[in-house]
This record gives C-alpha cells, sequence and structure tokens, in this order.
DNA sequence: GTCTATAGGTAGATAGAC
DNA sequence: GTCTATCTACCTATAGAC
C-alpha cells in the first residue's frame, strides 16, 4: 500500500534530518545548549521552524541525538593503541588520527567540549560508563607495554589526558592557536607540525632513552 | 558635602560588583554567555534584578568585566619560564603553578574555555594582541635554552600548547577526567599525580638524553 | 509532510515609587 | 541606592489549514 510510496518520502525524511543535525551542531558548538534558538537551526537548514519539530520533539531530542552519534565515533582514533602494535608506532598514528578527526569535524569537537565544560548535563551514566571502560582497555595495553620493557612506567590515565588534551586544543581553542602561532588560520601544515612535535616530544618522554 | 558619607556607600557599591561578578562567574562559565540570564545571576549574588542593571548596563558589560579581570591574572605562571632559570625548574614551576591556578579557580578557566571555543566573540583585538605578545616573549626564552644547547630543538609554540592544554584539561574537563582516572571527584593528590606526570614527561621530551 | 499563526511563557531592560 | 511592576521582544512548542 503505502510501501510503493514509503522510499522517496524516507528519503526526504533522511534528508531533513541530516540537514536539522548538521546545523544543529554548528549551532550548538557556538551557542551551547541553552544560547540555541530552534528558529536558528531552523533557518540554517533551511526548514521552516515547524518541521524542525516534525521530526524532533524537543530542542533536547535535537542535542542528545548529536551527543549520541559523537560518542558512537569517538573512540576510532584509540583502535590504534593496540598490543600488537610497538608503542612508537601506536602513539604516533593515535596522535595522528585524532588530529585528522579533530580538523576535520571541528564543530562536533567544539559541541563535545562545551558540553563536557558547561558540566556534562547531557551525558548519560551510560555514556559515562562507556568512556571508563574504553579508557580501562587501553590503560591496560599501556601496562602491558610497560610490563614488557617497551616503555617507561608513566602513569596512563595521565598520559591519555595529555595526548587527549594536547590534540584537542587545535580546533576547540582555534582562535588562542592561531594567535600562539601567529597566523591567520590554521593550515594542514599547521595540524603536520603539530603531530610532528608531539609525538616527538611523548615519544622522547615515555620511551627507553637510545 | 556628600564626602563623609560617601565611604560606606562606596564599601556596599565595591561588596555589590563583587557578588555580582562571582556569581555571573558561576553562571555564565555554566551557561555560556548567550544561555545566561540575568535574573539567574541576580538571585545567586542576593540582589533584585533591576541592582544588577544599576551597576552594571548590560549583560554584555557583565561579560567582558569578568573577561578583562580575568586575562589581567593569566600570565601569571608563565613569569617561571625566564632566562635566568634552568629548563627543567622552570618548566616544573610552570606546571605546578598553572595546575594550581586552574584548580583554585575552576569557574574562571572554564568560563575562559567556554569563551573560546564559541569563537571568542567577546576578546577584543587588543586582548588577542596581547596573548601574541606574551607568547612571542616566552618563546623567545624558550629559543634562547635551545641555542645555548639546554634543551633539544622542540618548535617552542607547539610545546606552550601541550603545556597548556595538559593543564588546562583537568578542572575543564573535570567530568572527562573523573571518569579517566576513575575517581568519585578530583583530589589534591590528582593535581600532584598530574604535575609529576606531565613535568616528568615533558623533561624527559625536551631534555638531551642523560 | 509543509507551513502560517499563535498560545503561553520568559528574556533583557526600564520606569518610577520609596 | 533599592526594589516592584512592567514594557517589548523573543523563545519553545503547538494547532490546524493546506
Amino acid at each position: 500500500m503505502a510501501r510503493a510510496a514509503r522510499d522517496p518520502e524516507e528519503r526526504i525524511r533522511e534528508r531533513n534530518i541530516r540537514l536539522i543535525i548538521k546545523a544543529g551542531i554548528e549551532i550548538f558548538a557556538r551557542k551551547g545548549f541553552d544560547g540555541t534558538r530552534i528558529a536558528e537551526i531552523a533557518e540554517a537548514s533551511g526548514l521552516p521552524k515547524a518541521n524542525v519539530y516534525y521530526y524532533f520533539s524537543s530542542k533536547e531530542e535535537i542535542y542528545t541525538t548529536i551527543i549520541a552519534h559523537l560518542l558512537a565515533s569517538w573512540d576510532n582514533a584509540l583502535k590504534y593503541i593496540s598490543p600488537e602494535r610497538e608503542p612508537a608506532e601506536a602513539f604516533r598514528l593515535y596522535i595522528k588520527a585524532k588530529l585528522d578527526y579533530t580538523r576535520k569535524n571541528m564543530a562536533e569537537s567544539r559541541l563535545f567540549a562545551s558540553e563536557i565544560i558547561q558540566g556534562a548535563r547531557f551525558l548519560t551514566k551510560k555514556d559515562r560508563e562507556h568512556i571508563r571502560q574504553v579508557t580501562d582497555r587501553h590503560v591496560a595495553v599501556i601496562e602491558g607495554w610497560i610490563a614488557a620493557g617497551k616503555m617507561l612506567p608513566v602513569d596512563p590515565r595521565h598520559l591519555f589526558i595529555m595526548l587527549w588534551a594536547s590534540t584537542q586544543f587545535y580546533s576547540d581553542f582555534e582562535p588562542v592557536a592561531i594567535d600562539a602561532l601567529k597566523t591567520s588560520r590554521l593550515k594542514a601544515g599547521d595540524y603536520d607540525k603539530a603531530a610532528a612535535t608531539i609525538a616527538e616530544t611523548i615519544l622522547r618522554g615515555i620511551l627507553p632513552c637510545s
């Protein structure tokens, strides 16, 4: 019955939801949850405000949809921290992947940072439990490398924070990074230079003296 | 005339302004500029909303007053990066001072991070020029150490970003830090451990192999 | 599915009594 | 200097025609 007509409708539906989410990411990142107005999301996505409410029942539902999607793609760079790799290669790959992701998904990255800085109001207990478990798994890998004498005994949790923070900085704090690096905008070369400096410094900091 | 009566009035004035600023820091940090309501600042500072408008002409004026005050106390930790010190001692002191400041002024720290992440809308050209100059001065100190062979040739600007980011993380991203460190809240000992790990790792990363 | 119109509430800011 | 009452504008969310 409706089956034949369902596909094109479904396509429009998916397209509109994508447009709303995309606009939402940009605006929530810039204004935070409370500062964002649905009307602005509607305008940026090219839909009337009422249609936004047709697809999402509230501002909160748009926001939490974005957060959920974000967390799903979050662990990606960490896959490089795996026991069958040598630490030097693993950290180099991780740093590069993390900076790449951050650069290509600036708005998402900032939205996540905003959400955390403003108190993680919309991170569920499950989300936070997930963060703990993912961290635990990769802490274990590092502990393995330390036990095998492949790395100096550096606290793995604080090491992860250093890596997370250093790579996150370039997109989240872009205006400050621009001033600190004396450039008018961050270019691909700046990210390469960042990756190289972070990797070299950290690797000398955690590997046995050669 | 009014001279005799001026002093106690002046005291009340100063006290009220302090209360407004203090409440403003907390709430702006949690909700961002757009998300903050003057009524909430008024309530938190124990004054009627109209009185807030008696002392400040707009929401923006409260916000920029806070930002200006923040920037003034910002350079403090950097004073340790000075040419007459040895690099090892200088960085150790800087990291400790920065983490101390961050821990004791969490709300300000978060407010500043929020402001930057949301696009630095209220940082003036002068503010940003100030950041550039302060960075330049300390970059020169590091270049001096490198030229003197006291440090490996690490890019000073990216090194500063690593230090800035790593120390900032613990208060700005506290909810994530809590999960990553598997604790229920950050204690003084966590900050000490952070300072030690960051300093040890960075120092091995920038000093000649011994 | 789309859109206009609007209800119902709350924001920033001000007027004016005390 | 303090505070109540209020203006105007705008917000979230919905009703209902098409």
